[in-house]
RNA sequence: GCCGAGGUGGCGAAAUUGGCAACCGCACGUGAUUCAAAAUCACGCGUCCGUAAGGACUUGAGGGUUCGACCCCCUCUCUCGGCACCA
């Protein structure tokens, strides 16, 4: 008998399965129904990590799993091929950023198909391919002429180190998430989408899909919304209205100052020319500092008189305005009333610089009198700040937008697309807070399609989060030449069935697809707002000592050279079996052992002349369990059920049926293995992975004798065999008679005996 | 500070969701096989008492509800994630 050798029989039906497309999938498939089963798709860095293998490999379970339950499952892979840190990896190495990822590209599948997964690589997107990012570009304009793309002067954060803006969501900590760089803020004209415009639909949304309510948490919270209104507080002897946002209108009697965030436009305004040295010096000061330092100093307040004062809506009281950096300029209205006697950060601002204190009734009528005489309105605000596309970058999707020195910003017109990004030979960025694009004249400098007047491009690059924010979409029709997709084809696919990937992206990716997909979907091309409809996430794969995997730790594990010691297959089941797959873990050396022991075991047990037994109870308990566990993603007890089964058939030499029936189950989990046995063993002439799951008979599993659990007082005191369905009586007899039951009842007035069906009895003494 | 998820053997964990706590593995121990080792196979393996039969204790801590609690309720505690001067 030959010894069990994956690495001699994975790659060969890497290779049969490629070139008979097994995985091929048709957009229509008689008498199945199309199941979209997606991963993230990785970014191209070189090198597929364990990381990558977790979220891929369970997942290929699954999409079998529904292979095999009958539908037609479309599992895509690509590249988010765009981006700074191929950008940065390729200025290290004095390369073009496309020479980089390309050969990324090519190295990494060649990882990928190593998973011995299903996916379709007919369906292969690059978002970095002109053919791709023209999309992209159509989605920009889309947005454009719905009035959610806007040039905008914005507070944005700027990493000195990347030399570009970030989105809000890219910063952490007051940290470029790149490269921990300190990031500045900086008033720059950027390019925004409106995702403010949507906070509420994308809260609303919510409650349809089936998310991790952990997920859903994270992006309420970031969302982060709250009811409240706007007051308008008049300044004397003129017509200048300061608006704040409060919660908590019912404490306006309180109000006894007000402070303006250092950005607010009514600063200049107001500000008196006794004090106007003051502020300036404040103003300058706060300029200067980054969000760090803001942070930093939360504790101790900052701030400046203006010399100005406002009425008090309320009640005609004037109070002082002051100037502040702990009032933020973007959310609310950059203004607010102070009540220190209700609010913490108040009252510290007012202890500091002595402003008084004032203990109040609350009134809960005030806000609709203030309502009345138009001095007050109700209002939602959100956290969420809108999302700045902006990167003065190369390596990205062009921003297809003209500036005309008659007619102004103007998109480019549709017929024009792709906007192609030039080769550059310096496209190192300049940090000017211009792309490096700005450079390339010969590309810049355009006819305006209006008016023929000379145009400039734009030479910003968008953030790679709008390249992935509708991805999805393409799969369903990635060599269109016409649309993004056709309607016909999303119809076939979308919405997403089962999306899997890694929660980090709550907050960025995850919200702007949905983002993007409820906008395409207000503007008539898409027939569903909600693009995941069922979402789930894998857990992070730490090293052997239970830390984040990094070259600087040393604690890396190479997937490539466990694939050469172990295989595939036992990858695969290893990290299946491991745990709960949202918990993640550090990869234990010797855990992947006990299963590739496993399939040792397995491929002995067939490798022997089958037996004759054709007992099948303990198949139909499995074949249940399996079933439902993956189902659930609950892939380790789905593997410990596997082991179990094989435990019970081992030593009973099972017919060919019952073998059949085995590797069926364990096909989806172990590819290649089962696949070797059912040809080469079974000599079976079509792949194992066209069968069909198995089925099981309910009336099978049920045993018709059971462990009958009897207790005195709650301790269990002795298990009887017992006949199913007994009646009460009979099992009260039954418990009675027991030796050791008499012992600890005898004697004793039994007060209650409580039966639960086939399970366990109660006698309480 | 606010929001969320957790805490079960030496380790990863399981528990029909209120019904035998510790399935399945890893590691470990003993034995078989071997000249020897590896591999493989068999047995053991929560803690304490006991040669054993058996008994007592045990799901972060304390309380409660219940015939019965890892599971439900209350209080506390620790760990991990997210947000964080959000008015």
């Amino acid at each position: 008998m030959s010894k069990y050798n994956p690495s001699k029989i994975e790659k060969k039906w890497q290779k049969e399965w490629e070139k008979n497309k097994l995985y091929f999938t048709k957009d229509k498939v008689k008498g199945r129904k199309n199941f979209y089963h997606l991963v993230m798709f990785p970014y191209p860095s070189g090198d597929l990590h364990m990381g990558h293998w977790f979220n891929y490999a369970p997942a290929d379970v699954y999409a079998r799993f529904k292979r095999m339950r009958g539908f037609n499952v479309m599992s895509p892979i690509g590249f988010d091929a765009f981006g700074l840190p191929a950008e940065n990896a390729a200025i290290k190495r004095n390369l073009d950023p496309k020479d980089w990822t390309y050969g990324n590209i090519e190295a990494m599948k060649k990882q990928m198909k190593s998973i011995g997964a299903v996916f379709d690589w007919s369906r292969e997107i690059i978002t970095a391919e002109p053919d791709y990012y023209r999309w992209t570009q159509w989605i920009f304009l889309k947005l454009f002429e719905a009035g959610l793309a806007k040039k905008e002067k914005v507070l944005a954060n700027w990493c000195p180190h990347c030399k570009t803006i970030l989105a809000n969501e890219q910063v952490q900590n007051g940290e470029c998430e790149r490269c921990d760089t300190v990031v500045e803020q900086r008033l720059l004209d950027q390019w925004v989408l409106k995702i403010t415009d949507y906070a509420q639909k994308l809260l609303d949304g919510m409650e349809k899909i089936n998310w991790p309510e952990t997920t859903k948490v994270l992006q309420k919270n970031w969302i982060g919304c709250s009811e409240g209104a706007i007051i308008k507080f008049q300044i004397p002897n003129s017509k200048l209205l300061i608006s704040v946002f409060t919660t908590r209108p019912d404490t306006i009697f309180g109000a006894t100052f007000m402070v303006l965030a250092p950005e607010h436009e009514l600063v200049k305004k107001i500000t008196k020319d006794q004090q106007l040295g003051q502020v300036n010096n404040y103003l300058e000061k706060t300029k200067k500092k980054t969000e760090l330092e803001r942070l930093s100093e939360v504790k101790e307040k900052t701030g400046v008189f203006t010399g100005a004062y406002a009425f008090n809506p309320a009640n005609g009281e004037k109070i002082p305005i002051w100037i502040s950096d702990f009032v933020l300029p973007h959310y609310g209205t950059g203004a607010i009333m102070a009540v220190p006697a209700h609010d913490q950060r108040d009252f510290d601002f007012a202890k500091k610089f002595n402003l008084p204190i004032k203990k109040i009734d609350l009134d809960s009528e005030i806000l609709n009198q203030l309502s009345k005489k138009g001095l007050a309105e109700r209002k939602i605000t959100y956290r969420l700040h809108d999302w700045i596309i902006s990167r003065q970058r190369y390596w990205g999707t062009p921003i297809p937008v003209i500036y005309c020195q008659k007619c102004g910003i103007l998109p480019v017109l549709e017929k024009d697309l792709p906007v192609q990004l030039p080769k550059l030979e310096d496209f190192k960025p300049s940090g000017n807070g211009q792309s490096p694009l700005a450079k390339v004249k010969e590309w810049v400098d355009i006819r305006c399609w209006r008016c023929f007047s000379s145009a400039r491009r734009e030479t910003d690059t968008m953030d790679t989060f709008v390249d992935s924010a509708w991805y999805f979409l393409r799969y369903a029709d990635p060599k269109n030449k016409k649309e993004f997709a056709s309607k016909e084809k999303l119809k076939a696919w979308l919405p997403v069935n089962m999306y899997i990937g890694g929660q980090e992206h709550a907050t960025k990716h995850l919200l702007y697809a949905r983002f993007i997909t409820k906008v395409l979907a207000d503007s008539g091309y898409l027939d569903f707002n909600e693009p995941f409809s069922i979402l789930r996430h894998q857990g992070l794969i730490l090293g052997p000592n239970s830390q984040k995997m990094s070259k600087s730790r040393g604690n890396v594990v190479d997937p490539d050279e466990m694939v050469k010691k172990f295989g595939s297959d036992s990858i695969r089941m290893y990290f299946c079996f491991m745990g709960p797959y949202e918990n993640g873990g550090p990869w234990n050396p010797k855990g992947i052992n006990g299963v590739y022991r496993f399939l040792n075991r397995v491929w002995n047990l067939v490798n022997k002349k089958p037996g004759n037994d054709k007992s099948d109870k303990a198949f139909h308990k499995a074949i249940k369990k399996i079933g439902e566990d993956i189902e659930n993603l609950r892939f380790n007890t789905a593997v410990s059920e596997l082991m179990k089964l094989l435990n019970e058939i081992e030593d009973k030499q099972p017919a060919k049926k019952q073998i059949e029936v085995f590797l069926k189950l364990l096909a989806p989990f172990a590819p290649h293995l089962t696949e070797e046995l059912w040809r080469k063993v079974l000599k079976n002439k079509k792949s194992i992975h066209l069968e069909k799951w198995p089925e099981y008979d309910q009336r099978l599993i049920e045993e018709e004798m059971i462990d009958l659990v009897v207790q005195v007082n709650g301790r269990t005191r002795e298990i009887i065999k017992a006949r199913r369905d007994l009646k009460e009586n009979e099992v009260r007899e039954l418990a009675l008679k027991s030796e050791k039951i008499k012992r600890y009842v005898s004697g004793k007035e039994i007060r209650k005996f409580i039966y639960i069906s086939n399970k366990i009895a109660n006698i309480v003494i």
